[in-house]
DNA sequence: AACCTTAATTAGGATATGCTAATATTATAC
DNA sequence: GTATAATATTAGCATATCCTAATTAAGGTT
């Protein structure tokens, strides 16, 4: 059985690669609040694990193996899973849950998984809009954009909302932009500024940054 | 906050020092499936602790000051929140909470521990028939007496059964000794013997020897 | 092509937790 | 009251994970 911590940077070097296509060391390093030679030690021993998570380039970074990768969304799964828990059952707020989903994560048996997904009636969603990968790993496939790429005029759902800090969720759930909630753009402010949207559930219009709206997104399928 | 391990010696000191008023090495150990010099040097950084958790003399052992204590009862408290909600929510039985209810305890916060102990209306007794100590550490005092303690014909209701493997709790589940059953001692067999019980949940008379009904517990109320 | 900057690695150490083997202490038995 | 058995501790070592400081490698500049 993997430690906690692996499963962590299972996680990091996830999204890294998802991200930019490779997981260097100051990336994971960032990602995890930890100093650069640890993340090397780190990969060495992943890199070595039988079978090897990851591979590893000295100079370059990690990609995760395909037993890497299934490991990740596994671990990935789980958080998902326990984050809806917290939501749907425990009336969590969707800026509550991510640190107690990652110690939940790595405390779960096969059984308490599989309880927790049937209860939950297997979502394939989570709070944030998340696919969660199914038992086998698979995650659908989605078409969806970014808020910044609408123009204005359009409008279009939230499907996702990928902020990371708490407070940055709290902020867009009082101003009325939550999972499914159908956002105009109103005016688009040149040279990178900010964008001007209506959310249809408070009624109300605000002006969002694109380090933000670069983070929502929007149903393409329109 | 305390790490997971120095949590499981608290739990383990705290049930032996309530079996026999004192938690020597050897039996810390045991509790535990680790080796005695490990204990030792546990021991010793507890005891060393600000404020200490244990009281420890070498050679003798360890109790808990009242930090320890109190923590010790925070622990087993969440602990039991677990096993009640794994039973009550997702389905458990009684014999398959122990394991895991062991690794959620050390990864609750605290938002964690209040809403499901909210969910499941701040119960007071734990699938086994423990109690719950509450939010300040709080145990209600209970008069109960072993089963072994019956005389035949006396029949009385089961409140507690403490017995530890998962195999034992799965048995007295089938042959119908669950919690609040009433059972009639029919016989008690001389030199510590056998007790045979009938089950009024199942019907069926049943033998059983004496390590199992000193650990089932019967209503002294009457 | 030598130089400099940035990023990554190695070197050396710390902490928490466990182990086995060797030693010390306490308790028991004659 | 000494010898022995049982128990506990110390010594020495291992692993996982983290850190800081020093060194090395890669990539871009002149």
């Amino acid at each position: 059985m993997l430690t906690s911590s692996v499963e962590n940077y299972l996680k990091a070097i996830y999204y890294l690669q998802h991200e930019s296509g490779w997981a260097n060391t100051s990336a994971i390093a960032d990602h995890m609040t930890v100093a650069n030679p640890s993340v090397t030690m780190m990969l060495k021993r992943m890199a070595a694990m039988q079978p090897p998570l990851i591979s590893y380039t000295p100079y370059e970074g990690a990609r995760l193996t395909p037993a890497g990768e299934k490991q990740a969304l596994e671990v990935i799964r789980v958080h998902r899973l326990m984050e809806t828990f917290l939501v749907r059952v425990l009336g969590y707020t969707w800026d509550e849950v991510h640190a107690d989903a990652d110690r939940l994560e790595h405390a779960s048996s096969p059984l308490l998984i599989e309880r927790i997904s049937a209860l939950l009636g297997d979502p394939v969603r989570d709070p944030h809009g998340e696919d969660i990968p199914d038992r086998n790993g698979l995650l659908p496939n989605r078409s969806e954009l970014p808020l910044t790429n609408l123009i204005a005029g359009q409008s279009g759902r939230i499907t996702r909302v990928a902020a990371d800090r708490p407070e940055i969720l709290r902020y867009l759930g009082e101003i009325g932009l939550n999972l499914d909630v159908t956002v105009e753009v109103l005016e688009k402010a040149p040279f990178e500024g900010p964008l001007t949207v209506h959310s249809s559930e408070s009624g109300s219009d605000h002006a969002l940054g694109r380090e933000i709206t670069n983070r929502i997104f929007i149903d393409a399928a329109h």
